[in-house]
DNA sequence: CAATAGCTTTACGTTAACGTAAACGTCATG
DNA sequence: CATGACGTTTACGTTAACGTAAAGCTATTG
């Protein structure tokens, strides 16, 4: 019944810090200062850093976090709030408020890009219109708008 | 015919550096130093500072911007893309240029925020069914998922 | 008129998030 | 065996975005 294919691949592997810096396009120096600062925690063998995918995905994640302007310490406590952990049910609660916190902070975020994408559309609206209008000979380069 | 309803509220108001301040809840240090940065001009009665309604425009969007991690001067860059003054093809086919760029990052941005929402929900909802398994008596505070 | 409140400039301090450089270990390879 | 290619630690440098403090102008108010 346990067919190799419904197993899990297994993912014993692991990663050196180079792979993930290139696959990721930060340096080296980055993924060791979110180690200095005890967001990661590899492996050793020996003296060299073996991360796992749990690593690998907690670098995604701190990524993520920045990408939204999330703070690194911003993003451990995020990603905190994954990893259960907590057992009593004032814990619990905490938990949930902060949840609801960060939820409005996104929320927020949200709304602030969307407004800015309406933005960008009235400006490129304006730009083509522009273009068309003042520029007929050379017809701008044709913008596939439903590709979104 | 020109009624005076139907004219702008005609906002020759004027606010002082503590009012924004206030207002937006930054320090005036903040918005001194925003104008060091060239981000705003404010006129001056005398040696004071006097911010113009756009002056309070500009900085409600730079404020916008720095929620969803825009340093200072991508602000700049993003408020300078409503200002027209560009006047030839080139220059509008650049804007419309970093017009595209900008969304996709805001797109992507938007893209990471929802994922950390789906997974605010899920830590939400863990919390409550372990709260209301584990600990029957105190039945959660009631959170309105709805409101959203 | 002295004090308080609010504004100003100048300047040095601080924190986060790395960059950059030096100096060294280690393993494969021509 | 020397020479890269990759890894390591240690440490100082850098930039952005303000904080903080000092010292002074200016208007009103008790």
């Amino acid at each position: 019944m346990r067919s190799p294919e419904t197993q899990q691949p297994a993912p014993r592997r692991t990663y050196t810090i180079s792979e993930l810096a290139k696959e990721f396009g930060i340096t080296t120096r980055t993924i060791r200062f979110y180690e200095e600062k005890g967001l990661i925690s590899p492996l050793r063998d020996g003296q060299k850093r073996l991360y796992t995918p749990a690593d690998r995905v907690r670098i995604k994640l701190i990524l993520r976090g920045k990408r939204i302007g999330m703070t690194l310490r911003e993003c451990v406590e995020f990603i905190d709030m994954y990893q259960p952990g907590h057992n009593n049910a004032e814990q619990l609660n905490s938990l949930i408020s902060d949840v609801k916190k960060r939820r409005e902070r996104l929320l927020q975020q949200r709304k602030d890009i969307d407004a800015m994408l309406a933005g960008l559309d009235e400006v490129q609206n304006l730009c083509e219109t522009t273009l068309a209008s003042d520029f007929p000979d050379q017809p701008p380069n044709r913008i596939d708008r439903n590709q979104l």
